[in-house]
DNA sequence: TATTGTTATACTCTATAACTATA
DNA sequence: TATAGTTATAGAGTATAACAATA
């Protein structure tokens, strides 16, 4: 006799799920700083589509704005990027006049990176866009929660 | 007469940085939520070869563990995921004997995905490797601050 | 000998449109 | 008409190896 071994544990071989629990997953660093990275990023592509700046464009010329003559290479290690995904980058923002590239003072195989004017307005309006959006991404916390976390989020990766 | 134009201004035209500012990134929770999750995830892999699980893969496989007879729709829902990107992912967790797929109980479109013996073994060691290794990427971190980072981070994508 | 910037390239990840079978 | 799963495909992001010019 045959005995049907869907019917014989405690649970049902066959069944459904209403609702999915993702509690396990939630315990965890690195899908929680992930999944909220993600959202904010979702938003920041958003908000700032009509600067032409995607994240890493954002970073690039943030550091360039705030450390005029910084090379490729400091910038690659700054933001943790490999130098052959910046040559594109740097280029599309020469092309599009937001920085110059002027031959390092001491080094002659490396180049300055700095802003144009133009590069130094947009990126006024392109960081008052990305606060804003910050903001409004963490609208559930408070002042002293934000700067908590980012505290704290320094202290993984710094 | 010609003027040097390079040294007119308060700040010469051509400089050389030493120390990178990216003081002004580190205000930004997307970017540091980025930075934080990429570190983990860096670790993620290495530890995580073994096993064949890349991030993506090690989620799908907990939801289903924790919730077997769960739906693609259900995952791509509760990990934010596109249904096209998880067709091979799922093909390959089943080719690989981890999961099986089984019709859903009530709805003849969908499939339930369910946990083979070799699936809930692998996921038991994959499990308690991740928690190591998320120990040991936040060890700069107390327990207490641990658990903040975690709620301040739900705060944000839930 | 080491480093900066670069080229070429491959691999992964993510996104969109459209189709089928079923609800 | 809407939804679950799928296919095909395009685009973005990330990775390695190797080279020329300079330190």
């Amino acid at each position: 006799m045959i005995i049907d071994k869907k019917r014989v544990g405690r649970m049902p071989t066959v069944t459904s799920v209403d609702q999915v629990d993702t509690s396990y997953l939630q315990t965890l660093l690195g899908y929680n700083a992930r999944r909220a990275a993600l959202t904010i990023i979702e938003v920041f592509l958003e908000r700032m589509a009509q600067f032409g700046l995607r994240p890493v464009d954002f970073s690039v010329m943030s550091v360039i704005q705030h450390n005029p003559g910084v090379t490729s290479r400091q910038l690659c290690a700054a933001l943790n990027l490999l130098p052959p995904n910046l040559v594109g980058l740097i280029h599309s923002l020469e092309a599009r006049g937001l920085i110059s590239r002027r031959p390092h003072p001491t080094d002659g195989r490396a180049m300055g990176l700095h802003p144009t004017p133009e590069g130094s307005a947009l990126m006024q309006q392109a960081a008052q866009t990305a606060t804003d959006l910050e903001i409004e991404s963490s609208s559930r916390l408070t002042d002293a929660e934000r700067k908590t976390l980012l505290d704290l989020l320094q202290k993984i990766y710094l």
